[in-house]
DNA sequence: CTGAAAGCGCTTACAG
DNA sequence: CTGAAAGCGCTTACAG
């Protein structure tokens, strides 16, 4: 079929452990050796098997990705992110989709003992704690992104800070009455990326003296369609429902239209929920940000477009630096793991979706 | 570190060879062998090591893809659509961007040689004739999706009936001044989609006597900063833009506006364009469509949410239909390789943004 | 139905 | 600086 390491080594002249050691730029190759192998292998177009390598050194030379659903803008950008580092580090990519629990309980179950990665990138992935430690369990590093646990590096956001940013930003404006699109899943758990927002949220409304209303508080993220689409508990599900998101949003937004005195601002957990919000605003015939201001989370490719003040998050950013860091540890050859966690910056990007309370400050003179 | 065919050997008290086979559940062993491997391996938590396993039984049981940028929409429904089939069916997914030429050349340089994988999948990658008979003058099965090179297997749509249906919806209501956004690239070759677009467009004009005019076709391609993204000449580069379609689309529409008689009806190669335009018909107080009819193609996931009449493919459908083809291709030992190229259906949607030219019939009235 | 042995294509001590 | 040989962990004829 093609050139093995035999036919290089009789056309040199020499054995296969010195094609093998000039090819790889080993020391204690003479140069005129190398030459006469590099030559060889040139004209027989060889490249080594890769799995006969990878078989006898050990190591695979390709890190295993899993991530909820590919078809999502945030995993899509992740992996993207990702796979650039990791291929200019020599690696390959391979690709685990593990969109809802039984996938997840397969990967758990397989993965760390089929040998076939160096390493593994779990991007917003929800382990418990059976499932994490079988996962550390075994000799190849594991980095996780959007998600964090204690023993594994991670990258992340803090998204409580990026929702305090957010609020901040209404409350800076004059805002009092602040509604919250929200997208969190029934069962998540505590550090997810849902309540962690609104964490942020109530944070600033408590500093501000405003007292949190339930009833400006909505759920965009249409839970049975959600569920049905995509049964996997994320931590940031909020970021990555597809279209999904735009109508949870619209009808979040919807809802809080009808309340006794609705929100001049709102606070929509994702950009995509922002934009949904957005719509039913000004179908409704009202006006942005005159009659009602809207920040989203996120930075979303569609937020330049349709001129959406947001909580900007590096989203490649987060897959680069996972594959930094797992580049790290697949060449720290001394066992011990560090768990590094890096926690990237989000920044708020104001455009034209928030301005200043209609009535100047009238809302807050209102309140002792 | 982990379990050996070896120790699952030692512990059922048999050969390798014998476990080797019941393990593999190939015929001639034991039910009663069988058990006892099956209960060893299950209690040593033993698996393949698939390097091993590959090398020797000469399969590698992965496929590569090969994808000009991950982040785009289209891309990763590709993707995703064939990792499912792919994983179905026991293969792993080893993931190549090919952004640019440059990527390009390795990709074919080093890809076919490299013995690791089984089988590939080449997504909207237009390929000379040299790189074309370099990739397929070797064993491992190719199929390409979104275009198609004699000799090798492709899965693509029909995109000048696509265009024809498009655009014949608006001439049979009624429109007469129908304006294209296109997203032809300089150098496309002849197969490009955005030519075939065109190609289908100016087709039904001509079948309805009307004249094609050059000030009625707009590029929404936004060529600079296209080119700065994604450098890499793809065949169906129109749906493919992320954000800057979107801008291209809204400059597309705003010089259609600015034309002597400006067009009724806007067929726009993609939905992200039409997006574009859509914004830019509404901030100029047009309205959608008493004033202007606007038609996509793709059916994106924001179509439904803008309420966009569009031409509908489908695009998960064009990676699972690909990864179908090579698997069965792989599975095929004849090694004869007949090229099955699937052309997958376009249907239009009909939606919110395209209505009856306003004058009734008056301009069709108008032409002899 | 089962086992002993060769072989897949490399890498890596070990000698020299 | 270079080579002979063992070994990585499987699979696959070949015997029996």
């Amino acid at each position: 079929m093609s050139a093995s390491i035999g036919d290089v080594a009789q056309l040199a002249g020499v054995s296969v452990a010195t094609v093998s050691r000039a090819i790889r730029g080993l020391p204690n190759v003479s140069p005129s050796t190398r030459d006469r192998v590099l030559r060889a292998a040139e004209q027989l177009q060889y490249s080594a098997h890769p799995h006969a390598s990878r078989l006898a050194a050990g190591h695979t030379m390709t890190v295993g990705m899993a991530v909820p659903v590919l078809t999502q803008w945030f995993f899509a950008q992740v992996v993207a992110g990702a796979e650039g580092v990791l291929a200019a580090s020599g690696y390959d990519v391979l690709l685990y989709s593990v969109p809802d629990n039984h996938a997840k309980q397969r990967f758990v179950d397989r993965m760390p003992f089929s040998k076939r990665v160096d390493g593994l990138i779990a991007v917003d992935l929800l382990f418990v704690s059976s499932e994490f430690e079988r996962l550390t369990a075994q000799p190849v590093p594991l980095v996780t992104v959007g998600t964090s646990h204690d023993g594994a590096p991670s990258v992340t956001i803090d998204n409580v800070d990026g929702a305090v940013k957010a609020t901040r930003h209404l409350v800076n404006l004059g805002h009092r009455r602040i509604g919250l699109i929200t997208h969190h899943q029934p069962h998540a758990l505590p550090f997810a990326a849902p309540l962690q927002r609104r964490r942020g949220y109530e944070l600033v409304l408590a500093e501000a003296g405003i007292t949190v209303r339930e009833n400006l508080i909505a759920p965009g993220n249409l839970m049975a369609a959600a569920r049905r689409v995509a049964p996997l508990e994320t931590a940031q599900g909020s970021s990555r429902r597809g279209s999904l998101a735009l109508q949870g949003g619209a009808e979040a937004m919807a809802q809080l239209l009808t309340v006794d005195r609705p929100p001049t601002a709102v606070f929509a957990e994702s950009d995509e929920m922002a934009v949904g919000a957005l719509k039913t605003v000004r179908d409704a015939g009202l006006h942005v940000p005159g009659d009602v201001s809207i920040i989203g989370f996120d930075d979303h490719d569609m937020a330049a477009y349709c001129d959406l003040t947001t909580v900007a998050q590096p989203v490649q950013q987060q897959g680069e630096t996972a594959a930094a860091l797992l580049v790290e540890h697949m060449h720290d050859d001394t066992g011990m793991r560090e768990t590094t966690s890096v926690v990237l910056p989000t920044k708020i990007v104001v455009r034209a979706t928030t301005g200043p309370h209609r009535s100047g400050r009238a809302d807050i003179a209102a309140v002792p």
